[in-house]
DNA sequence: TATCCGCTGTGAATTTGATAACAACGTTAT
DNA sequence: ATAACGTTGTTATCAAATTCACAGCGGATA
């Protein structure tokens, strides 16, 4: 969690160059060979300086006559944000949630792929959903090392969700992404990141109402 | 928008108030009565003086001996953050996804209430799922109109939720929560909330990586 | 009674994050 | 030539968010 200055990266200068790469790999499906900051600024709703300031922290430099170099810029973001090579992921709980999950995932990232899935339901096991193989809750210790695996996305009911944390975190998963709408009680060195679509729609209902001029990015 | 002092609400002092009310909803039912901010912090991530600025914020007092009433406090929460009357909400595009949500959705909140869905595939047009009435796109506009619905769910393919977005401005809606993995471009006065679950796991999967092993001194 | 205790509410201090502003520098126009 | 232009990288400034720290208080203790 340290850049080459030795400093802690913040989330949210993370969560923008994901963001921008993504933008980035849009444009370049354009034929676009180049870009100003204060053009990703607009399509991203960062300010200019915000842009090139995220690039400073990465170290990459544009020009100052053509702006950043695309194919370059996604080049440094790979750098700073991938890892060496596939980081594998596992969903545990193929429901309505899970399946749809899978099905999106599918061929979106090359950095990134869902190698299992997991459910105690007999009639999930064994099948393969959206072209991933679906494993008896009991072998995540077993398949999740074996394969080392390293981040989880649960998609279980609430009450199961901290079991199936803690087999998950028991098995070596290192980072999670979760959907049931409780806190995960982890030790500190999991990253864990909650995902209520109920909160989210009481916080736009709110601002809805009170007509705030925003827009947040998650 | 402006809270008693004349202030903007800052968007996370919203959050952490819809999380210490699902909170203290689950306290409740454990049959307890009060709580300390020490407490609240714990099973919320924030820090106990975070915790009582927040409710410095919707003004509610607690007693420094018994802490804080939950019964109170979460009235205290309901009257800052609710609306009046039962917000309505709608979905669009029952695929996959929009299904997994009008499920998840059901019975969990009485002030907000999914009353209608759309699609434009004629074999999901008429039928109810999930409990909802799902209607052809065409009769967005119509609908959200009559029904007086302001906030809305977008759950169709990329290429389509520009389009979509559009539509339900034009209908009046205020709030917007989006799943297409696209930037919506849309007036500034429309509250817009991305989801991108790619990338929040493409942001896990760094941290994963990155973070620290924090060792226990003995 | 007097003393201690643990919590709240909050002003002040600190930390973190965002914006403004500008020197430096190729490019273009004149 | 050289002046004007537009953008970058970066520092300085500003703003927002968080934490600190402590007065004040009601209850418990002795
Ligand atoms: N955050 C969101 O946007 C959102 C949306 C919908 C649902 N949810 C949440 O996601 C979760 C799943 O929702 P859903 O609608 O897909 O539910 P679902 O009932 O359709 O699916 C749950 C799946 O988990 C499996 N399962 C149950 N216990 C398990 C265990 N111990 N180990 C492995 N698998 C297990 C079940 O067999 C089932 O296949 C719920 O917690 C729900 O609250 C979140
Ligand atoms: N953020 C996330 O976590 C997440 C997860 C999965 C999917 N997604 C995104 O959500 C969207 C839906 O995913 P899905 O898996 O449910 O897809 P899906 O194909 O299963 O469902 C899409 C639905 O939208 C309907 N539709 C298409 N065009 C429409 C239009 N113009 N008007 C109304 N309805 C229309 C289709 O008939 C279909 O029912 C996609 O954009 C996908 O990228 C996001």
């Amino acid at each position: 969690m340290k850049n080459k200055n030795g400093n802690t990266v913040p989330e949210k200068n993370i969560e923008r160059l994901l963001l921008y790469r993504r933008i980035l790999a849009n444009l370049r499906r354009e034929k676009k060979t180049a870009v100003f900051s204060h053009q990703l600024a607009l399509m991203s709703d960062a300010s200019p300086a915000q842009v090139r300031r995220d690039f400073m922290l990465i170290g990459y430099f544009g020009s100052p006559v053509r702006g950043y170099d695309i194919d370059q810029l996604i080049q440094s973001i790979n750098e700073f944000v991938d890892a060496q090579e596939v980081q594998k992921v596992t969903l545990v709980g193929v429901g309505h949630l899970g399946r749809a999950i899978l099905n999106y995932f599918q061929g979106r990232s090359d950095k990134l792929a869902i190698t299992a899935a997991f459910d105690r339901n007999p009639e999930k096991v064994g099948r393969v959903l959206h072209g991933i193989h679906c494993y008896p809750t009991e072998r995540i210790q077993e398949i999740v090392k074996a394969e080392g695996i390293d981040v989880a996305i649960i998609t279980v009911p609430e009450s199961e969700a901290q079991d199936v944390a803690d087999r998950l975190v028991q098995a070596g998963i290192r980072g999670i992404l979760n959907y049931a709408p409780i806190k995960l009680n982890l030790p500190p060195e999991i990253f864990v990141d909650n995902r209520d679509m109920l909160l989210a729609v009481e916080k736009i209902a709110f601002f809805a109402r009170r007509r705030i001029r925003k827009e947040s990015v998650s």
